[in-house]
DNA sequence: CCGCTTACCGTGAACGTTCCCAGAATCAGT
DNA sequence: ACTGATTCTGGGAACGTTCACGGTAAGCGG
């Protein structure tokens, strides 16, 4: 290293002061002690007060390990992140969601562990760590099926609550999911009650909830339509593009598009526009998630919202029913069509 | 909520199995089980088998609180973000940090917990966490000074360390820091060597380690120079662009600017361009964090980087020396400078 | 064949809590 | 004064590990 500079040493404390050294020195026994510790009923004013004192003195923190062991519970629960993580953290929909999640689980005194598990080494820890008794539950985001720790988790009986429908999990895993569906069948009848005729759409990949939901939510809106009207996309802007291209060779004649992401249908503009269609006279365009690009797209996008403060209320109600041992529910959160320029 | 689905009800496993039923099943005593655990010395083939067998048969995993009871270690340690956490999760150091510190610790089998406390309430409750036992150390990033977490853990014994200067407790808490002043200087000097004589300097909020030291390197290069050619600025764009118009009315002839952070330095080179100034050839200006606006500015900026996966790297090291005992020590990681078109 | 070393194994104690139960003290009602 | 209820308190047991210690058996040199 460059420079190290040695500041005075700091010596480590003894011995951390246990409940029966508070219960000495208040004069009481270890049992009047705990009970103060845990709500303080049945103890007199005088033994709580005597036992308050004593905690000060001896700058007592409760061992949690001690009582966890005793409780199996940790009053502890893991936010997990299980994907290459970087895109996830760019998104200030997912700092709501942490955000919400966080302030919930405050009300119930449990702290959010955030953890990362990128490499496969990673998840193997993080496996061993969570069913290690580390945590009392585990919410999940999963963007992606497939995820392996899902099936160990559930396995080991530990409470996980998904965010997205946890695909191949759906009837074991807990879930709180948006209504893609119905968001996309709001998103294609008001294209239709503005006149359009020829509505195109690009979807998500079809391995993902948002792809296969969205679709069918189109699919509902106008009955079976012409295949030439569908392309497929990666969430991508360069994906949103590319379909949009095709799109376009296919069926010259279509006058609106359901862009099942908004960073898609940013990418569907630029190519109309380039195509020299005018939005929305020529084509209308409506996205998905309402992100921070909706707001960016020229004309602003019309697009529909999912509310994140109320999935994460809802995925923290859910853990915690789980935990108090109620069987896993699914809980859809309604979606809300949001009206811009650009439909 | 909008829609209910509920799957087949799932039963919690009635008991976890305990190193006693491992025991059991293996034909072995609980000790024999416990060694095969740790690291299967003295222990013989024979057994070392029909344990790995039992404890597959019966799905046992460690029970870590009672573990960690009496080896008084959890093999983990906190991240702790205590600021409004927004903007840090939106910088790509910030990622590179994180992951930096996990993977280091991963290589321990020490599992790495972010836990985010924006209020107060949040942050009483992430001392009694931090402080019961639950982590062996803590890694702290504080930007700002006068962070009430510090003194708190530092006064229970927690190993911490700090990213970053921890003002008022540089003695106390040990930490890891780039070389600002060093970095400052470097950057002044070559400002110097291709000819400026009249480099100013933007700083940040002189509460910061970074506001201090980088005005330090610069008057280190400098000597005592002109206060006309200082300007304050807080670290966002709008504040580069407000200091750099004071400096050209109070200093019109400058012919270089030396600007604290990558961010101000582009509102610093919009305020130039505005003005008429070429850039480089009427003003030099350096940024520093090489953070990716420095390649967005036009031109690109020169700037100074500081090596984030080395800092993750001399923390992790630092706290665990901190864990096994050492005392505290400060750690000053190199920056280097970064020569682009704008200097 | 004896004793010493080595490899392996079992057991009791400890870690610091909570929970439960039994008992003491107080009080009110008869 | 006796009973019964109520409030408070103390202490044993348990939670699931690790660790130090002691013991047994086998191997080996003399």
């Amino acid at each position: 290293m460059h420079n190290v500079v040695v500041p005075e040493p700091r010596r480590r404390p003894a011995r951390r002061p246990t409940i029966n050294d508070v219960a000495a020195a208040a004069g009481v026994s270890r049992g009047t002690v705990s009970r103060v510790l845990n709500g303080g009923r049945d103890v007199s004013d005088a033994a709580q007060e005597a036992v308050e004192k004593a905690m000060r003195k001896t700058g007592y923190v409760v061992n949690q390990h001690a009582r966890s062991l005793v409780t199996q519970r940790s009053q502890s629960v893991a936010f997990i992140l299980s994907e290459p993580q970087d895109r996830l953290f760019e998104d200030p929909n997912f700092n709501v969601l942490l955000h919400g999640c966080t302030q919930a689980l405050a009300k119930h005194d449990i702290t959010l562990l955030l953890t990362l598990a990128s490499s496969l080494e990673d998840r193997k820890r993080l496996g061993r760590y969570l069913t290690g008794g580390h945590v009392d539950g585990a919410l999940l985001v999963s963007t992606h099926s497939g995820n392996p720790l899902i099936p160990e988790l559930l396995s080991r009986g530990l409470p996980v609550v998904a965010c997205g429908k946890p695909l191949g999990y759906e009837r074991q895993a807990a879930y709180v999911a948006a209504d893609d569906r119905d968001g996309a069948r709001q998103m294609v009848e008001y294209l239709r009650s503005t006149g359009r005729r020829r509505i195109a759409t690009i979807t998500g990949p079809l391995d993902t909830p948002g792809g296969i939901e969205r679709l069918a939510g189109y699919r509902e809106a106008l009955g079976d339509s012409d295949p030439a009207l569908i392309a497929h996309g990666d969430y991508t802007r360069a994906g949103g593009e590319a379909a949009m291209r095709r799109l376009l060779s296919q069926t010259p004649d279509l006058d609106a598009v359901f862009v099942a992401s908004d960073l898609m249908a940013a990418g569907a503009i630029t190519v109309l526009q380039l195509a020299g269609k005018r939005i929305p006279e020529d084509v209308a365009v409506g996205g998905f998630d309402d992100s921070q690009v909706a707001l960016t797209t020229q004309p602003p996008l019309t697009t529909v919202r999912q509310s994140y403060p109320r999935i994460s209320a809802e995925m923290v109600r859910l853990l915690l029913s789980l935990i108090d041992g109620e069987s896993p529910a699914a809980v859809i959160v309604p979606t809300e069509l949001v009206v811009r320029e650009s439909a």
